[in-house]
RNA sequence: GCCGGCGUAGCUCAGGUAGUUAGAGCACAUCAUUCAUAAAGAUGAGGUCCCAAGUGCAAAUCUUGGCGUCGGCACCA
């Protein structure tokens, strides 16, 4: 009996084009999601774009372009994007503006005015007249827009609904306390843990629909729209049928003492999904998360990058020229999985030298020349592999570099072995020992393959059809100065 | 300011409950070679393990202090 799994990203905020933390996050969940369909269980993969919201709002008016449409655009540029990334090819890609979202928000809504825990009051809004818009606290300084100081920062009156976040400290507390691995890494966990036991303010959970429109209603409220990313987050259950397809959200969502579902997020998310998002879901009578994941952000050149730094890497400018494995191996094997690490194009050319051209497609050439050269047929397939404990417990540890080294020891040991036993010499002098000895060889590159499959999907296809049909393909990484 | 992490070869990092000459990958140099993508292989060079004091027979590893650096301390998603 297959065992469900299920992984979501965080949706991106279609205020933009998809950038290398994009990327980053696509790929570790897409290995993780590849990785448990290929060890045998039901895979559930949820990915999709966030699209409602004063910015995006904002940006179609600039664009004189309806919202709606302007959101169209962009979720078939974050389509293209997951497709040149190569995710598993069942992905679910939910957009929170589909119907069914939609009314799963509201069904949420109402559950948590079910429990008490929406309520509505009078919300201050600090708003700077010179840039238009809204300020937080942390965004002036001194009481002033630090863009426009000479103006007066007005106080706007709002009436908003809230959610009674307060109310959470202790559930939150508790379920932390339960649950040792909710987020991993743990310093993140110890974070949100200090975060939550300092306090909780209730937050604002709607905008007034005449100044914003580009929401979702909120019920029973024709004047209210849901604030974005209360709406956004539940999309990790409305992908799934919720709250139509109990059977389906409960297989892999899971019940309340039994949670399954895994997240990965960014850094910047850790209170958004660990705590927020958690609360809600208390709220609704739901089961928490199961793990959320947070990974770090790519920096290049040491810097946040930026246009006018002119240190931008665009994910999709590699994969046109050096493929989609390339990159995905890079993000797999140099990006730390948690911490925030460098992407310049020089490490990335210097990895695919070493790691594909000289590594692994130098290798692939050399044993399925010596293949297609000496043997009559075809290898048997080895049959199903037992995987290195060293591979499992990195992918299972979100180690992805790990298990990266660990792939890449065995292309090492499979290199030498070749270049120490001389099996090219070998078949001339005593053509049946070198050709037991090419059998076996390529049978541990198939093995190899197959290990690479969550990493590297396409590499991994071409060379079991290429060692299936005893045919060496062309060069797989051709070398780039 | 408060809390926490980190500071080890050119680069990215591992090690670190103290115990032989400090490790890996990449980059670099030399040699050799052809089955292969001028690739792979062998050999080698390269480190006062941030600084100082302390506790040990013994410290990169423990303690304290200092310096440097990074992250968190709510409504930007």
């Amino acid at each position: 009996m297959a065992k469900p799994f299920y992984i979501t990203t965080t949706l991106p905020y279609v205020n933009s084009v998809a950038h290398a933390g994009h990327a980053l996050e696509y790929v570790q969940a897409d290995i993780l999601a590849r990785y448990h369909a290929l060890i045998g269980d039901e895979v559930f993969f949820n990915t999709g774009t966030d699209e409602h919201g004063v910015k995006i709002y904002r940006k179609a008016l600039e664009e004189k372009k309806d919202p709606q449409a302007y959101v169209d655009e962009y979720a078939e540029k974050f389509k293209l994007v997951v497709q040149k990334l190569n995710l598993y090819p069942d992905v679910h890609f939910i957009r929170t503006t589909d119907p069914h979202h939609k009314a799963a928000a509201q069904e949420f809504w109402r559950r948590c005015i079910a429990a008490g825990d929406i309520y509505k009051k009078n919300y201050e809004v600090k708003y700077c007249v010179g840039c238009e818009l809204e300020k937080t606290d942390s965004e002036l300084q001194n009481g002033r827009c630090p863009l426009h100081p000479n103006l007066d920062i007005e106080i706007i009156k709002e009436e908003n609904y809230f959610f009674r976040f307060s109310k959470y400290q202790v559930p939150l507390l508790d379920l932390y306390a339960r649950r040792p691995d909710l987020v991993v890494p743990d310093y993140r966990f110890n974070e949100i843990r200090a975060f939550v036991a300092a306090g909780l303010e209730d937050f604002s959970i709607s905008r007034q629909k005449t100044k914003m429109p580009w929401g979702i209603p909120v019920p029973d409220d024709p004047d209210q729209v849901q604030y974005v990313w209360f709406d956004a987050l539940i999309n990790y259950i409305s992908t799934l049928g919720w709250p139509e397809e109990n059977e389906k959200f409960e297989k892999f969502w899971g019940i309340i003492d039994s949670p399954k579902a895994l997240q990965v997020a960014g850094k910047d998310q850790i209170r958004q999904q660990s705590a927020m998002w958690q609360a809600m879901l208390i709220s609704a009578n739901l089961p928490s998360t199961r793990q959320i994941v947070i990974h770090g952000f790519i920096t290049s050149g040491g810097q946040k990058m930026s246009k006018s730094t002119g240190n931008v890497i665009d994910p999709m400018t590699i994969i046109d020229e050096y493929g989609t494995d390339a990159l995905r191996l890079f993000l797999a094997r140099h990006i730390h999985p948690f911490e925030d690490s460098d992407f310049t194009m020089e490490k990335f050319k210097e990895s695919y030298n070493a790691d594909l051209a000289n590594g692994l497609g130098n290798l692939a050439a050399r044993i399925l020349t010596l293949a297609e050269a000496n043997l009559e047929k075809p290898v048997e397939h080895p049959a199903p592999i037992v995987f290195p404990a060293e591979y499992t417990n990195a992918l299972e540890k979100y180690d992805y570099n790990t298990a990266c080294d660990n792939v890449w020891k065995l292309i090492g040991e499979l290199d030498k072995d070749l270049t120490d036993k001389k099996p090219f010499s070998v078949v001339k002098a005593d053509p049946e020992a070198g050709k037991t000895m090419i059998a076996d060889m390529t049978k541990r590159l198939y093995t190899i393959a197959r290990l690479l499959q969550p990493i590297l999907p396409t590499t991994s296809d071409t060379l079991k059809a290429a060692i299936g049909a005893n045919k060496k393909p062309a060069n797989l990484f051709p070398r780039k100065e």
